[in-house]
DNA sequence: CAACTTGGTAAGTGTTAACTTACCGTTAGT
DNA sequence: ACTAACGGTAAGTTAACACTTACCAAGTTG
């Protein structure tokens, strides 16, 4: 989650999406050196939500399907124990009320 | 999405799950300081996750539920996008292996 | 092997932002 | 009206972090 709030990262995912790419190519579409884009990949990386492969003095780094299932997983979680606690609370307005 | 990286803000929207609270009661519940609350509560506002009314001398914030809809919107749409993409390389690399 | 490409990392810099204390306005109660 | 409770805001400090340049390691190609 932490990883997500920074701008440039959310739009190298977003870059991502398209398919898999690697640093050099990455750094070309950003307005940023190639170090700092090296450096937001590291930080995703570690967030587990990419993942990274060598392909000769290349390495590609891809979007990880898992990261994004466990990220929807978080929300929803989340949010189903929001809902929950907000009929609990409806139901005893109206015990109150009655 | 900016508001989601820091973590106290996410501890108080974890809170928030639980229902409304005001100001004061929130900053009791974590160790730091009720003008840190304050301004963390302003950015949540300002990115539309909590609602706030004034109840008395108190101030209730609540987990405003149209901000989460739009926040799952959002990854729902990501994670289209990438699957779409996905799908499209794998047809595209069947079809060369022909 | 030599030259080139690619990318990770170290070191340094500037800005942001999360926190603190101090202060002020507003509402409630006596 | 006076006092207490509540909370927003201003000002200042400190730590984090996004970026840069410089350097180095590893792989590919002639």
């Amino acid at each position: 989650m932490d990883a997500l709030g920074d701008p440039t990262r959310r739009a190298i995912l977003a870059r991502l999406r398209r398919g898999p790419a690697p640093v050099g190519k990455l750094a070309r579409d950003f307005p940023v050196s190639r170090p700092a884009i090296s450096q937001h990949l590291r930080v995703l990386k570690e967030a587990n939500l990419v993942t990274d492969r060598a392909d000769g003095t290349k390495r590609v780094y891809e979007l990880n399907p898992e990261a994004f299932a466990s990220l929807r997983e978080y929300f929803d979680e989340f949010w189903g124990v929001a809902l929950i606690a907000f009929k609990k609370r409806v139901e005893h307005r109206n015990r109150e009320e009655r």
